[in-house]
DNA sequence: CCCTTATCTGAACACTGTACAGATAATACC
DNA sequence: GGTATTATCTGTACAGTGTTCAGATAAGGG
């Protein structure tokens, strides 16, 4: 029972997410709107229409990898606030600020990636699988939030305000560095005018 | 001496900006990622290659339609910016408010061209000329806010934070609402988030 | 062991961007 | 006004694309 290689040409055992990943590996190099289908099969040794057994079109494959995306950028978040323990004010006040930057860093890093999952791609067909995942990172944001809270670090009249602001802040500032609009210096001042106008820091 | 129409099919007469403005049109209902250079040609009435004297190729055709839309989306600024007159602080408050209504506005009617904008088609290379015009809907941000201070709407210890942070959340909540992941009610109660940390409105 | 079913192939179609040699018309010059 | 020059556009061609579909192939259940 060999899990995914398979000896012969046919049955590739895995393609599904085989597709996928080299999906993943052509638009982080090319950009979503440059993957063919016909390179991705040719990559893993299939044939053009192979693909069409799990995908109904590129889009679709598109869709499915942004998905994906949204999971491993989640992931990665988690990854780096489980890094900062502890209870106090401060390490609440880390935890926030590693939120943005993890945002912020992960789409620096793999800017076509980001483009994809926030680009016309999979926005339409894919919507509601894609927010389920996109919730996990809007509810490390939203937890963190609440530390805040709990130390008392946060404005009473901009509590109401705080996911919103920092999201729409974290977003707009990491879209507009990655499409060449903005300096990168910009976002550590993006991240300081968030914290100023919550209150918190003063 | 006919200024566009040529009674022949040969010359045209003013193909650069026919195939701007049939782009356009085209992008606006298909996406920017749908755009054939053939259906333009087609469309227009001319051969698929004569598009090739005048844009390189058709990125640069995307990167020319997208310099023109930030011409147009800074001429519908200022059109409705100067539709609000007076010097007082009310009115330089609306002014501040419709510079990042217009921005959403314009985004949401126009999705698939505000998405070409700040997309990967025309950041790379016609970066000059874009910024060069993006700047004109940047200052009438900066000259709002100018005024603001004037009136000391702003408080001091935000005030090097205004541009980057009234930006950042309009482009932000703009671009996530357009994607799908925000619902439009969420632009007001950001643009109320931004007066509320700018301390505009208190 | 056969037969059903999932999986993949191969050829085909319509379409795309782009290159290039040549046709056409406007323009400058005499 | 007639002619040469030049900008503009056509026509054909090529390689590559997404997608469809009939058929080949292998896996797994009876």
């Amino acid at each position: 029972m060999t899990t995914a290689r398979a000896r012969s040409h046919y049955h590739h055992g895995d393609l599904e997410s085989a597709l996928i990943s080299t999906a993943r590996k052509l638009v982080k190099q090319e950009g979503a709107e440059n993957l063919s289908l016909r390179q991705v099969s040719h990559d893993i040794g299939v044939s053009p229409s192979a693909a069409y057994h799990y995908f109904p079109d590129r889009n679709a494959l598109l869709s499915g990898l942004g998905f994906s995306l949204f999971e491993e950028l989640a992931d990665y978040q988690e990854k780096e606030i489980s890094k900062i323990s502890g209870n106090s004010a401060r390490a609440a006040r880390d935890r926030f600020r590693t939120i943005g930057r993890t945002y912020f860093q992960w789409a620096k890093k793999e800017p076509h990636l980001f483009n994809l999952m926030f680009g016309d791609f999979c926005t339409l067909d894919s919507a509601g699988q894609k927010n389920r995942e996109e919730s996990r990172a809007y509810k490390n944001l939203t937890k963190c939030l609440d530390e805040l809270y709990e130390f008392d670090l946060i404005t009473e009249k901009m509590r109401p305000y705080g996911e919103l602001l920092a999201w729409s802040v974290v977003h707009g500032t990491t879209s507009l560095i990655i499409g060449g609009h903005l300096e990168s210096e910009n976002f550590e001042t993006a991240l300081d005018a968030v914290e100023l106008a919550l209150g918190i820091k003063s």
